[in-house]
Parts: structure tokens; C-alpha cells; sequence
DNA sequence: AGTATTGAGGACTCTTTTATCCTAAATTAA
DNA sequence: TTAATTTAGGATAAAAGAGTCCTCAATACT
């Protein structure tokens, strides 16, 4: 299990890279996709949650695209995987007891409570300008390794 | 997005159970699995998995089950978990970024790689016994609750 | 030996996630 | 007005996860 859905993590990626470009001008979805390697038409559909959720504008035809409704700066991170993940991650028990922590707290309870506090803290911290900035200066990178690093990688990997 | 799969919370749920009840036989699955509400069949897939790790003992026909090969005490909460989801959670990127961290760490490397300590630490420090403790002591629960529990919690939810 | 019990494991179904494809609607520019 | 571009959104397919069912093998007990 990953912490982050496929969507979220290339909704992320999405966002980080619009951070970086900019916001003078409306992006298109299909360049993004190509930018970041993924199908164009499921960025679409990760990227339309996040116009539904008012994070971004969306403008079709030439010139059209999407971009951020606020700066990159005031949109953090938690705010993404809310509007595609949603927030069970960080609202929900571990052991999978639904509707715990009031009346039955489950056996991790105490633990994980706490844990879970720290782990929202650090998707609420970051901000997408930071993120984007951070990219720049280190130069790292968003895209993913080329198949061949992936096989390669997968066969060294436990499951 | 839960943390972890529902194989790997029921596999939980039910070592927990196990190391309640205690090691001194070896406890049917049908039997666990009634106790947790569960299909006995697909437990049963489940504990094969903790069975093939050599985290449990099984032993077919009549008073047979599984029974664990190490006192409940020695067995760390992150085996288990290892055993069903694998270590992915707390081995790989936020990012989904495989092989990273090395050579070209992602935006979010520094302040992901400083808390999946934390998440794993978390996972290796809790073992059964105590986990089945603190079960006991605080007479919390294991099973789910009721379907009309579940069905009002889902109204309320965001998605 | 025979029978009931219980885990092993394969086949299969259902659901959710991931991904592709096509059409429609909005918009720009010529 | 026409043509090209680009998001919206539905239909569909492929893959993975969750769950069911059936048969086989091992075992205990009579
Ligand atoms: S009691 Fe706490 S740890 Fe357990 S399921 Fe509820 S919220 Fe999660
Ligand atoms: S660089 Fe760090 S945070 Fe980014 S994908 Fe790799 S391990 Fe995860």
C-alpha cells in the first residue's frame, strides 16, 4: 500500500509543476501530462476535481487551461490530496474501526492518534510555492524513471 | 487512502486476537474469524501469508489452526504488515517516485524521509502482547461495528 | 478403515482504481 | 462563420484488491 493514491500523486506532481511555471497564463492539461509523462486524459479527470473543489480555474479552448485560483503560496499540500484522496489518511483509525476514538478506541489508539497529528502537520506545512522552489533549486525532478529503471527497480523490490 | 489494506487490518485484527486468547493450542481460523466478523475464507488467505513468513505455525484436521512461532511478545507489529502490504509504506516516496531519495530526491524528500522513521519506528515497537494488552485492560474492541453503524458513518463522510 | 475437521490453494466473481477513447461544449483566432 | 484548440464528461476497458466457493490434503478421533 502507498500512503497516496495514483491520482493524488500525479495531481501533486501536476500542481508542483504549474507552481513552477507560474500563474500569468492558463496551462494546458495536455502539456503538463506530456511534461510529467502521464495520459493526458486522466490528468484531466484528477485535475477536474481540483476545479471542483475551487482550487483551480479551468478555461477551455486555444490558450485555455487551467490555473491556480490563489497563490501557490497560500495552497498547501493537504489541500490537494483532500480534494482527491480526501482525508481519511489522516482522520481515520489504522486498523480500519471506523467511527473509533470516542467510545472504543482501538488498541493502537493512543499511538496512532498522535502520529496521525504529526503527519497532517507535515501536508499542511508545505506549500506549493515551497515545494516548486524547491525543485528548482535542487533540480530534481518529477517526472518518473524511464521504464527500464522501473523493471530494473521492481525486480530488486520485495512486492 | 487507508494506510493500510484491509487484508493487512484483518491480519491484524486477528493477531491480535490470537495473542489474547493466547499460544498454548493452535486456534481455528473459522473460529477467529467468527470472533472478528470476517469471512472465514479470506482470513484464511490472509494468515497462509503470515503462515508462509514463518510468522505462524498451522497444523490441519481436527484440533488444528495456527498458533505463532515466536512468543506474541517477540513479534513486532511492522512483521505483520511486512507479511501483507510489504514494506512499500514505509520504504518508498511520497511521490510514488520509485528508486529515489538517492541521486534525484523529490520535492517533498527531506521532510517525507525524516517521518517515515517515525511512521516505521511506530510499527516496530508496537508488539502483539502488548497490543493484546492494552486490548484487555481498556476492554476495547476488535470487531467492526454494527452494519448500521458503518452505513450512518458513511452518510456523514466526506467521500 | 472411516469420518469429520481444518488449513492449502485454485477458480471465480465483484468492486474499485487506473486508464483509454470518444463526443460535446466553450472559446480563440483567422 | 469556420476551423482549431482545449476542458468537461460519459462510456468502456484493463488491472488490482476484496471476497466467495469448491476441492484437495493432512490430521485426529472413533
Ligand atoms: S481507536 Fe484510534 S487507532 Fe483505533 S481505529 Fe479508532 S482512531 Fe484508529
Ligand atoms: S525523493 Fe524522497 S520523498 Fe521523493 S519520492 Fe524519493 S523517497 Fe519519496
Amino acid at each position: 500500500m502507498a500512503l497516496l493514491s495514483k491520482s493524488c500523486v500525479y495531481g501533486i506532481r501536476a500542481v508542483i509543476l504549474m507552481a513552477i511555471k507560474g500563474n500569468a497564463e492558463f496551462m494546458s492539461i495536455k502539456d503538463i501530462a506530456e511534461d510529467l509523462n502521464l495520459s493526458a486524459h486522466f490528468l484531466t479527470k484528477i485535475l477536474q476535481q481540483l476545479t471542483q473543489e475551487g482550487l483551480l480555474y479551468s478555461h477551455r479552448g486555444p490558450k485555455g487551461g487551467v490555473k491556480f485560483s490563489r497563490p501557490a503560496k497560500e495552497i498547501k499540500l493537504i489541500e490537494i490530496v483532500a480534494a482527491i484522496d480526501g482525508l481519511e489518511l489522516f482522520e481515520e483509525c489504522a486498523l480500519g474501526l471506523h467511527g473509533c476514538g470516542t467510545a472504543t478506541p482501538c488498541p493502537l489508539h493512543e499511538k496512532w492518534a498522535e502520529h496521525k497529528v504529526v503527519l497532517r502537520t507535515l501536508f499542511e506545512t508545505e506549500d506549493l510555492e515551497k515545494l516548486a522552489a524547491n525543485v528548482q533549486d535542487a533540480g530534481l525532478r518529477l517526472r518518473t524513471l524511464s521504464q527500464l529503471d522501473i523493471i530494473e527497480f521492481n525486480k530488486n523490490k520485495k512486492k
